[in-house]
DNA sequence: TTGATGCATCAACGGTGGTTGATGCAAGTC
DNA sequence: GACTTGCATCAACCACCGTTGATGCATCAA
């Protein structure tokens, strides 16, 4: 493990930072940042209405950032490490590139 | 150089976010990240009208993406690496804590 | 079987954010 | 001075995305 992460593509880029934009998806993957929660849980912890919960976690799973599992009647979600760390690499690539070509132009 | 980055605000990290997440300014993000150009250079790579490139620009500088200097009739605009550094590191911190409370809870 | 709980999904509504074309303004050219 | 060029800004329009309340579907209890 900690093996070197590999950039995610940019359309997959795209759509992780869609979703990580909205303040609400941001507090469900800080609160899961926590660890492992079930839906009830994060209802009551972030005081969101049930559906509008269910709305925000569908696209964060879409996405690749959560997955769940059900136990019972209860549904657990978690985050997915390894897709944010994609993320970062692509930034990272980003950056690296724009600190390359940054010795230019003196207009 | 190369000192390490300080991580941003979480309400910073909220608008880097939301400013990278419109596919129009992902592309004028790549696009600098190959070095500074002026709005004109841009508006023809790209294919885009003037207003809206400078509408997607005036976006990117608001939450300090990007920098610009003018020269001239021209207005040169260059990326700026280290709010995408900070952004990285926020997310860096993020996966920390989710892989620390992670050996948790097998339901 | 009946009823309750946890969650997903749907249709309708509303707001925010991006696009477009016009206008304004500063910096150059003649 | 008048004219052109490069860019910012504005108002009007439009589309998409998030919200809400209702409904459906499992799972579990009685």
């Amino acid at each position: 493990m900690t093996a070197v992460q590999a950039t995610v593509d940019p359309a997959v880029a795209r759509s992780l930072l869609k979703a990580l934009a909205d303040p609400v998806r941001l507090q469900i993957v800080e609160a899961l940042a926590g660890g492992e929660r079930c839906v009830c849980d994060l209802t009551t912890d972030l005081g969101l209405a049930q559906s509008r919960l269910s709305f925000h976690l569908k696209v964060l799973k879409d996405c690749g950032l959560l997955a769940d599992r059900q136990s019972g009647r209860w549904v657990y979600y978690r985050l997915q490490p390894d897709v944010i760390e994609g993320l970062q690499v692509w930034l990272g690539a980003l950056v690296e590139r724009s600190q390359q070509s940054g010795r230019c132009c003196d207009g």
